[in-house]
DNA sequence: GTATTCATACTCACCGAAAAACATCTATAT
DNA sequence: ATATAGATGTTTTTCGGTGAGTATGAATAC
């Protein structure tokens, strides 16, 4: 669903450009929570739907369901594409994702990832050599 | 699905042809990822398809799932074909590739791959023999 | 209560680049 | 020799990135 590698800037009023590809699945918006590595993570609706429910239905404490629901849904923001195919990106993300001027958009299949370009060239120079290491044991097991 | 070596010239807007036998088998366009040993590997998206949910499919981490995520669709690029079976190669797969103004594409059964020429004379060499050896061996049951 | 200012969201407009369409030429085969 | 298919080059048009302008609304000051 969400493929490649995108680079655009910041306009002074904190908007973002949404790969133009993606843009036909967010046609009800884009839900944003901070991602694991400094980075943003970005949910087409449906899509988190499907989190949240898969989530709120584990087997979970109650105390530890509150803590989780904190978690995620807390630091979630819901956000409207403008007429160009922009959002402005809520100044905590940005802050917490250390996003200044340039943002790297990444399609991870059925979500998308924001990132501060500098430190999106560390995790991709990190995880170049699993693809090769993963379509191998991928069509290993697909030939047996 | 897809046999043999073809080399053609890329144009100054960094259009491929694919081979005409080929085109037939990517109407709906094509999923371009790096491969191992600098070349790019080309699926049809039917095949990528198949590839990415075994992929997504599999029994792991949710943290690693993320990083594996990173590395597979991140990296890859869906590409349509223009009228004349041309595609335009996104600049970050030629530097990756070391594709210059030639490039060779070579079918390798359900996929395909786009070298370097030099590379590829390189990488043909280094398996010249084990072909022969796969050869002989089937010729040396056939005798018996 | 009114006025002013700042912030946010929506619309419009321009320019450059990418893609689609078009055209030409070469090579091969009948 | 002619016709067809495919490689390659050129033109045209569309699309998308970016900036500016306008409107709406909230917040603060007077």
């Amino acid at each position: 669903m969400f493929f490649g590698e995108y680079e655009y800037k910041i306009d002074e009023k904190g908007r973002v450009p949404l790969p133009p590809r993606f843009r036909a699945h967010l046609k009800d918006g884009v839900v944003l929570i901070p991602g694991i590595e400094k980075c943003i993570t970005a949910y087409p609706v449906a899509e988190w739907k499907k989190l949240a429910a898969s989530f709120t239905g584990g087997t979970v404490t109650r105390r530890k369901l509150r803590q989780l629901n904190r978690a995620l849904f807390a630091t979630a923001s819901y956000l409207n594409l403008d007429g160009q195919g922009r959002i402005s990106l809520p100044p905590l993300l940005r802050e917490y994702a250390e996003i200044v001027d340039e943002v790297v958009t990444v399609g991870t299949n059925n979500y998308f990832e924001l990132w501060n370009s500098i430190h999106w060239e560390e995790e991709k120079a990190a995880n170049q050599d699993q693809v090769w290491q993963i379509i191998e044991s991928l069509e290993g097991n697909e030939g047996a």
